[in-house]
DNA sequence: CCATAAATATTTACACTGGAAATATTGAGT
DNA sequence: ACTCAATATTTCCAGTGTAAATATTTATGG
């Protein structure tokens, strides 16, 4: 009936990662213990020592798996070949999406003090991430400039407003009578582009 | 010589605040705990249980008083006076620099499960932000329509890019070679005006 | 096929944490 | 002076991450 116990488990990284991830939707990244997903999975509570190291490996695990995620989703719902002004708005809202799914993992995704920052797999999907941005930042008609400019301040002000966009809402900082109503995709395109 | 070690702090709880938030920045939250605190204090590890109730109710109050701090810093540099564009961008570089100067409060202002989001005066300082922030975000020119809904968009859009940044930037998302030399004021104003 | 090494998991132990409960001390009001 | 609330301590407990030693399984090279 039930799986047999063995002493290897066999896949205990990529279950320990999702039983974490779920924990941490669940309980918070306060109520996050190590002990409680070994025990969820079935395995000793030093098992994921192996595998991740301590805590800071396990929760990077779980963010350079989010970030690639987010990456996935923010191309997911358009062609590669739409305009770019498609492409950026199916982004959008594939990033706020995916930072109201999964509020937890989000924040975690931005902590500074609780991952190993100069993970190379780590940066790597952030870096990965930034281009996609970079790349549906671009012709926002925003700014004034040279190109360079004008991408440079692009890049900057597109991640800063749809990041800054989830997470004031996923933390519960904007209220609802302030929010009636008011996707990304109104409050980012509507700006207009130069003439 | 020194200060008799009374039973009674007397000063207890601002004395804790202090160091609690110290600790914050050096240790990030994750090395802060009540009792480092405490010994700091030269009090028992469960003497703040008065004042704060527990962890969450200390972390509450720094960051209530943080909030606090923000907007104070946010119409600090200017005039009350002074044109709503100077006012928009005094309190633009102030609430960046307040970012950059205590990034683990920063971060922890707006935390999702750490805090007790009900907290009448947490919640009122919040308010107080954002009735600041909803100010200088009127007549920002970024959105058409009628006035109501102008205000409405430009509200969420200048908060969102304003932590967007801030956040960014503090927690080492953004790379240098991206951001170099752009500061919040490139990235907020350069958004024309409708004609 | 087998010996040996590497990978994986367990057991045990430890220092540290937040919090509950009972107790002690101090200060304020009458 | 007396009482009571406020403040702080002591003691205790369950839970946590991690290190070290050990056990088991799998993989590899002869």
């Amino acid at each position: 009936m039930t799986a047999e116990r063995k002493y290897h488990h066999g896949n205990l990284k990529e279950a320990f990662l999702d039983v974490a991830r779920a924990l941490l939707e669940t309980d918070g990244l306060a109520g996050l213990s190590l002990r409680k997903c070994a025990e969820k999975v079935g395995v000793s509570h030093t098992a994921p020592k192996n595998h991740f190291g301590n805590m800071a490996g396990l929760l990077t695990a779980i963010v350079t798996k989010g970030y690639s995620e987010l990456a996935q989703m923010m191309v997911a719902d358009v062609s590669e070949n739409a305009a770019r002004i498609q492409r950026r708005e199916a982004a959008s809202l594939a990033y706020v999406a995916f930072a109201e799914s999964n509020p937890a993992l989000y924040e975690l995704m931005f902590s500074r003090d609780r991952l190993v920052n100069d993970d190379p797999d780590l940066m790597r999907e952030v870096g990965a991430c930034f281009v996609i941005l970079a790349d549906i930042s671009m012709d926002l008609g925003w700014y004034a400039g040279s190109d360079d400019e004008k991408n440079g301040k692009g890049q900057v002000a597109l991640w800063s407003l749809v990041h800054g966009y989830a997470q004031l809402v996923t933390a519960g900082r904007f209220k609802k009578e302030n929010m009636k109503g008011l996707s990304i995709l109104d409050i980012l395109p509507a700006i207009r582009p130069e003439s």
